[in-house]
DNA sequence: GACCAGGCACATC
DNA sequence: GATGTGCATGGT
């Protein structure tokens, strides 16, 4: 068993199955994720509660929403003025896709969509896999600052691996199975929050062993 | 008040 | 191809 995969079971053995993504359906997931980019959760849930409250969780009516109604909705989640022309050139893919229906993109393989996504101006690779994950239960392992910080800080990877590498190891360091990328993901991210941002270096499953390098730069 | 957040695109060197 | 910068609110 290689030290990824038990870095997995000791995460769980703290935080159990953490359910992710948090979202009523695959369409809140979507938006999250967009939402979501480099801004706290917190932030993210008022935006969505403010969609909500105008009935914009749904393709049809967000697609027909007017640009200004969603800017001050997505307010609170930062960078409104790039969210909102980020959401609204991802309605318009979903439109012409598949005329907004969520379910019928399951016709559709995982490949395709995830170069659909990632041509689409404001989603990249972490926000696509999102999607792909935790909204259409597709198999991608999705990784983010944290996974990059504890690997590396962990020595698994060296600094200068790109996404698609950092996720290529982790996927193979584990048995295929879409439950267990899910919940991983979540468990580095409530980890991350808590044991690895930028200058709290101590892992939470390594009681008191700082992962920093002795010296150079670390992220 | 400083630092940072569940990124990404684009300019510049 | 690496590095820097804009985007912007809100929590700690």
């Amino acid at each position: 068993m290689t030290e990824i995969r038990r870095f997995y079971d000791s995460l769980f053995e703290r935080y159990g199955d953490l359910r992710w993504w948090p979202g009523e359906t695959p369409f809140e997931i979507m938006l999250g994720a967009i939402l979501t980019q480099n801004t706290n959760w917190v932030n993210v849930e008022k935006a969505l509660s403010n969609l909500a409250k105008l009935g914009l969780l749904s393709p049809h009516e967000l697609l027909n929403a007017d640009d200004e109604v969603i800017r001050e909705a997505i307010r609170p989640s930062g960078y409104f003025n790039q969210k909102t022309l980020k959401l609204r050139r991802f309605m318009d893919w979903l439109n012409y896709k598949t005329e907004c229906s969520i379910d019928a993109l399951s016709m559709f393989p995982t490949e395709e969509l995830r170069y659909d996504l990632l041509s689409i101006r404001g989603i990249g690779p972490e926000t696509a896999d999102d999607i792909l994950l935790y909204a259409l239960d597709r198999p991608v392992f999705v990784v983010d600052a944290y996974t990059f910080r504890i690997a590396y800080r962990h020595g698994w990877i060296p600094q200068n691996i790109d996404y698609d590498g950092l996720a290529e190891i982790f996927r193979a360091s584990i048995e295929y199975d879409i439950s267990i990328y899910k919940n991983y993901h979540a468990m580095i991210v409530e980890t991350g929050k808590n044991f690895c941002r930028k200058k709290a270096p101590i892992c939470a499953v390594c009681p008191g062993k700082s992962h920093l390098p002795e010296s150079g730069p670390y992220e």
